[in-house]
DNA sequence: TCTGGGGTCCTAGGACCC
DNA sequence: TCTGGGGTCCTAGGACCC
């Protein structure tokens, strides 16, 4: 017997974890907006029912929240990172190896010859989670990763919450019925690519010629065709530390005055250092770019400039200098500023030294007074260990919206502990 | 009035080398 | 007069994911 893959997917994650902590959400309308409160991102089954669809903007759909009295959040990051960790730390229970796919989703590989009992260990699975996190997963299990993301698609919609697509008569029957745009790796443009060719099922998809589809869309899509057919040509990704890291985010309000966009900059420089840190990596380069609101009729600008880095770095006050002097060179007056970011490039581990020596020191002490700041504020809570250049006056006027945000239950702390 | 914030991989083409 | 062929590295852009 081959390998065995599954999916387990959180349902509806974001909803979820709100009505972990607020039972009365159960049962109703609910949906979670983007960052600033733009979209709707996350919406429990009676949203969908609502013909709410996913990335929608709020306010075209306020009247529909209205008259059903959907219940809006703002997003809430710091709740749903930590309930993720709580579901992947109870994934690891039946020691399978693991590969952590996003926020909410999680493979796993299952190596056994047997595979008699799987399907009841991982409806066990299924049901702890539910009970140590209150989160409800749907699992989908195949042969390959591909047919376990389809095999999930099915699971949501099952009693059980499971769904084993292994034999072939089940393949047929189901991937007869997916849209080639539903497969995972598949989106409209490669779907329309395929439906021009006469191709509009997985079914389809899967007996099509895999030499003739390499030609005419390359690798990825050959893979897809042999991934359908059961042969698995993904296998489960380590855990490699990102290549880039990013921080960005929309203001609240238009921004035209440089000192604000330097404010903002400043605290998005801060919070990529520290995922590089975390991540146990130094950058080679940053990418700071700075946008106007596309969605508005007023001027247009955009722009962003990249600085190499002549040793790899995480030294906050180093990328802090280097982005301000970024904003210096693409700062440009007489515009709405709607948006920034800055982009961490090319990370290495961070113990790849120069071989140089006088670097090597630099490092030591460079490395000593960030573990100091990670380390406070990790134990009393993001931020209050800051650096001089964050002013916080008037900062919540371009601070991105959430009006509708819920506590963050399980990370904060009622009392910041004082710090002389 | 109001439209997210992250990431990945692959390919084609140019520069450069022997 | 003749003006190869193959390899690697880098970059920009396109496609996808949640």
């Amino acid at each position: 017997m081959g390998k065995c893959f599954a999916l387990v997917d959180c349902n509806n994650f974001y909803v979820s974890c709100e009505r972990v902590f607020d039972p009365s959400l159960i049962n109703k309308p609910v949906v979670v907006l983007s960052n600033n409160d733009g979209c709707i991102i996350s919406r429990s089954n009676e949203a969908k029912l609502l013909n709410i669809p996913m990335g929608a903007p709020l306010h075209l759909y306020k009247n529909i929240i209205d008259s059903n009295k959907v219940k809006v959040y703002s997003s809430n990051y710091p709740l749903y990172g930590d309930m993720s960790n709580r579901v992947m730390n109870s994934l690891m229970e039946l020691s399978y190896e693991l590969e952590i796919y996003s926020i909410d989703e999680a493979f796993l590989k299952i190596n056994k010859q047997d595979h008699s009992g799987i399907e009841h260990d991982i409806l066990r699975m299924r049901k702890n989670i539910l009970m140590w996190t209150g989160i409800p997963v749907s699992i989908g299990l195949g042969p390959t990763k591909t047919l376990a993301k389809i095999a999930n698609s099915i699971a949501k919609k099952s009693q059980s919450g499971v769904f084993n697509l292994d034999t072939e008569d089940k393949q047929n029957r189901i991937l007869k019925n997916i849209n080639v745009e539903d497969i995972w790796g598949i989106s409209r443009r490669w779907g329309s690519k395929l439906r021009m060719i006469g191709i509009g099922t997985a079914l389809e998809l899967r007996n099509a010629s895999a030499n003739r589809i390499r030609q005419y869309l390359g690798v990825v899509m050959q893979r897809i065709v042999y991934e359908l057919r059961g042969i698995s040509c993904l296998d489960l990704d380590k855990i490699l530390p990102k290549k880039n890291i990013m921080c960005s985010r929309s203001f609240g309000n238009p921004v035209n005055s440089k000192i604000t966009i330097k404010d903002f900059i400043t605290e998005y420089a801060i919070r990529a250092t520290e995922k590089v840190r975390n991540q146990n990596s130094r950058a080679q380069g940053i990418y700071v770019f700075l946008q106007t609101n596309r969605f508005k009729k007023d001027k247009q600008y955009n722009n962003g400039i990249m600085f190499g880095l002549n040793f790899p770095c995480c030294d906050t006050s180093i990328i802090i200098k280097l982005a301000l002097k970024a904003i210096d060179q693409i700062y440009q007056s007489g515009y709405s500023y709607h948006k920034a970011g800055i982009m961490m490039l090319d990370l290495i581990p961070s113990d790849i030294h120069q071989k140089d020596l006088f670097q090597k020191n630099n490092y030591l002490l460079s490395d000593q007074r960030m573990a100091v700041i990670d380390f406070l504020n990790n134990k009393f809570g993001s931020g209050i260990i800051t650096h001089g250049k964050v002013k916080r006056k008037d900062r919540n006027k371009w601070k991105s919206k959430s009006f509708y945000l819920s506590p963050r239950y399980t990370t904060q702390w009622d009392e910041l502990p004082q710090v002389s």
